[in-house]
DNA sequence: TATAGGGAGTTTTTT
DNA sequence: ACTCCCTATA
């Protein structure tokens, strides 16, 4: 190809033609959106602020939108820079482009996650930031440990001042792109006013190291845009359209460095729901979707309103919960489809029979129940606020065999088996990898401990090489006694040898990863270990060489694995699914449980206690995308008792069951209220109510314990109920409120409680007592909670 | 050098 | 209650 004028002709000529075969072209893509998506995906020219409400059909305006960029000529693949936060999504959105285009569509090289497409800017640049182009990408993990040596080396006391916090501390600033020196003076007593002077000697290790940090991947791009204007306006004039999705859930860095490149010609177009902004808490700032009309002035706004996933009363309850909050963009969701099923609502005694429920009711699904289809596990969901909630569900489903999946977790590459075998990877291809060095040295166990590897140390800092130079010194001059000595001088030959065959390119990368971790004796190590998960960890070592085929060679792997490797791990079957709210953003299912709705799990008390107005808008969020995942079935529950860190809790309902709107919801009854929960009527009742044909009302009068009842969110359910024309246990309207019921009780009483039985009270704290129970040990308890002993042997329980 | 037991922490998570 | 990490101890 000639150097010059080959695109220029190109381009002179394409131009007129392309608006040709802009006229002739079919656009396929553009059939069956609605109004909103189609002005969404037209509009071309200038900053664009796409407002998706949940089940939108964000994903397809946005792919649409590429490729119409791409159907009329206006930019071709790799002029466009299209964003996205996890690889999934980058994942989704190719697939779904070609898709559209059929297969025609070459790669478009610059979608991507921002991190990996900061990597790859940042690998041409990495002089202009002190680092060379090969440099390595640091987890969590090494983060860490290299912080905890910079720590100790300031003799500060670790314990007080752990190495976790500091690490937050710096991915704050970082999220915020503010380098060592732009601190501002507010912060510099962070860390025992140590935090600034860390961070800079932290990135002056990294950079030693020719290493850096997720956070380093943003910033440093941000800074070198920022600093050399000719590379910012190469970029500039390269990525013509700059498409982003999930706009609410950028951080200072990320929205610096997007403005930074669409500073030129303003073609951004970014994609969010301010509603489902849930990340502030690792530095997303809902302020940038919020702002975005200021910061581009006459950008067009695009709301897309109409739903295409959920039931109308699912929509309203969301909308009815979200409308509490305040300084939104505002939207309105509306579906053309129909009304559906109430959005449900149910208490439960404690989260034991919360779990003991709803796996009932997922096997009543799986049947089908009520005239409703049977539906399959796979299209039922159970989304929790934090993962300790998972173990009920997993204990309960276990039990009843239950077959379900857990979401999220670590991920595959954080695992200690595969970072280990990583290290070794990256020892091969680099011996000045100290952290991978550090990693490996001694295991599998070499009787290389802290007191060798200092000593590798030392000789290593005293010459002024890498820890493997080092070791080889220490082996050289006999440093070290007999079995580690001989154990050492193995693994440096080890070393030696693995590296001369990266280099000599003798075998296939995948042949020579296996035979490092056969001869490294990493695989035995796992073999002859015998806890259950060594299995395991065999089995993810089998699939990282395997994952490695995909790559040219180790190098290449290496470059890209931190950034690409996820949980892909499809396991096959129908199981539910469990997982977090998080986790459950972007997914939908016909059938969503949303249980722990109590006051302090949901919204958390941690969030309010940290973030106050800002944390509780946040928690409602949450809970706005928790509903809008289901299609078809909604249902929330809550628990009166649940055991927190050990110790028994009761918790009022959550404070967003309030905002839930009464004419979108029914309330169904405990099962667990009847008959005291746990004796026989209870346990029938709970079985299968509806198998039994009976009418709700029915069980209603059945109920007779009824402490749920006593709580004030109960209360408030309990007149919407009625003004719903439904009619509630009447033993439990005419239960009184006993607000003093801790008077009636003193030290030495003899009482009972319904999961803990008989106890005595050993003292008064506040509402609650503090019971000595014969069986279940010292627990407090409130008061109303609790009858007195006499009362209670009148009881059939 | 390996391991048992004390102590502290315990929301959410991507890259 | 449970887990992780560190330290004292065999």
């Amino acid at each position: 190809m000639s150097s010059f004028s080959d695109e220029d002709a190109f381009e002179a000529a394409t131009v007129p033609l392309s608006r040709m075969a802009m006229a002739a072209r079919p656009m396929p893509y553009l059939e069956g959106l609605n109004p909103a998506q189609r002005a969404a995906v037209e509009a071309l020219q200038g900053p664009v602020l796409m407002l998706a409400g949940a089940g939108t059909g964000k994903t397809r305006a946005l792919t649409a939108r590429i490729a119409h960029l791409l159907t009329t000529g206006t930019a071709r693949p790799n002029e466009i820079l299209a964003v996205t936060f996890t690889n999934k999504a980058a994942r989704e959105m190719k697939h779904r482009i070609g898709k559209l285009l059929g297969e025609a569509v070459e790669g478009m090289p610059w979608l991507g996650t921002f991190h990996s497409i900061c990597v790859k800017l940042l690998r041409r640049h990495a002089e202009l930031v002190g680092l060379k182009s090969n440099f390595t990408i640091l987890d969590t993990d090494d983060q860490i440990r290299l912080l905890k040596q910079l720590i100790a080396a300031e003799g500060i006391d670790d314990k007080r001042w752990p190495a976790r916090m500091l690490a937050g501390i710096i991915d704050n600033w970082k999220n915020k792109a503010l380098t060592p020196d732009k601190i501002p003076l507010s912060d510099s007593g962070a860390f025992d006013h140590k935090g600034v002077e860390l961070y800079g000697a932290y990135q002056t290790r990294l950079r030693e190291l020719n290493a850096c940090d997720f956070g380093d991947l943003l910033l440093h791009m941000v800074v070198i845009f920022q600093s050399h204007e000719d590379v910012l306006d190469q970029y500039r004039r390269w990525f013509r359209y700059i498409l982003v999705d999930e706009y609410q859930d950028t951080n200072v860095a990320q929205y610096l460095w997007l403005r930074l490149l669409a500073g030129g010609h303003k073609n951004i177009c970014c994609v969010g729901d301010d509603d489902q902004s849930i990340y502030g808490w690792r530095g997303a700032e809902v302020g940038n979707i919020l702002r975005f009309e200021q910061d581009f002035p006459g950008a067009e706004v695009v709301r897309l309103e109409q739903n295409y996933r959920s039931t109308a009363h699912i929509l309203a309850a969301a909308s009815g919960v979200i409308a509490a909050n305040k300084g939104r963009l505002g939207k309105t969701l509306f579906t053309e489809g129909g009304d559906g099923e109430l959005v449900r609502l149910i208490g439960h005694w404690d989260g034991e029979e919360e779990a003991r429920w709803i796996g009932d009711e997922v096997e009543a699904m799986q049947r089908g129940t009520r005239g409703m289809d049977p539906m399959g596990l796979d299209s039922m969901a159970i989304l929790v606020r934090a993962s300790h909630q998972m173990r009920a569900f997993e204990d309960r489903f276990l039990t009843i065999g239950l077959p379900y999946r857990v979401i999220g977790g670590p991920r595959f590459y954080e695992r200690l088996e595969i970072r280990d075998a990583m290290a070794y990877f990256r020892l091969a291809v680099s011996q000045d990898d100290d952290l991978a060095f550090e990693r490996v040295v001694n295991t599998p166990k070499r009787g290389l401990g802290d007191k060798a590897v200092q000593t590798i140390q030392r000789t290593a800092r005293a010459n002024g090489v890498s820890l493997v130079e080092g070791a080889r010194l220490v082996c050289e001059g006999r440093l070290l006694g007999g079995k580690g000595l001989k154990e050492l001088t193995l693994l440096v030959q080890g070393l030696d040898r693995w590296h001369g065959q990266v280099r000599a390119e003798a075998d296939t990368h995948v042949e020579l990863a296996e035979m490092i971790l056969d001869e490294s004796g990493y695989t035995g190590f796992w073999q002859n270990d015998k806890t259950p998960e060594a299995p395991g960890r065999l089995e993810n070592l089998k699939e990282l060489v395997k994952a490695l085929e995909q790559f040219e060679n180790l190098q290449g792997f290496l470059e890209h694995v931190s950034l690409i490797m996820d949980n892909e791990t499809e396991e096959q079957g129908e199981k539910v699914s469990i997982m977090t709210l998080h986790a459950a953003k972007g997914l939908e299912f016909p059938a969503v449980f949303l249980p722990g709705w109590e006051d302090g799990l949901f919204p958390s008390q941690r969030s309010m206690d940290e973030s106050g107005l800002k944390g509780l808008e946040e928690e409602r969020r949450l809970a706005y995308v928790g509903i809008t995942r289901a299609e078809r079935i909604c249902t929330i529950s809550f628990a009166a008792n649940r055991r927190v860190y050990g110790q028994w809790q009761s918790a009022l309902p959550s404070r967003f069951i309030d905002e839930l709107p009464a004419d979108h919801v029914e309330v169904l009854t405990p099962p667990g209220l009847y008959g005291g929960g746990y004796g026989a009527a209870g346990m029938a009742a709970q079985a299968s109510p509806q198998m039994q044909g009976m009418d709700r009302s029915d069980l209603h009068q059945k109920a007779a314990s009824a402490d749920v009842y006593n709580s004030p969110g109960w209360r408030r359910l309990q007149s919407r109920s009625q003004q719903r024309g439904m009619s509630m246990p009447s033993e439990a309207k005419n239960m009184t409120i006993d607000l003093d019921a801790v008077s009636a009780f003193t030290e030495a009483d003899r009482v009972f409680h319904q999961k803990f039985g008989y106890g005595e009270v050993m003292a008064i704290e506040g509402d609650k007592l503090v019971i000595e129970f014969d069986k279940a040990g010292e627990k407090k308890v409130v008061a109303r909670f609790v009858v007195s002993a006499e009362a209670a042997d009148d009881v059939p329980f």
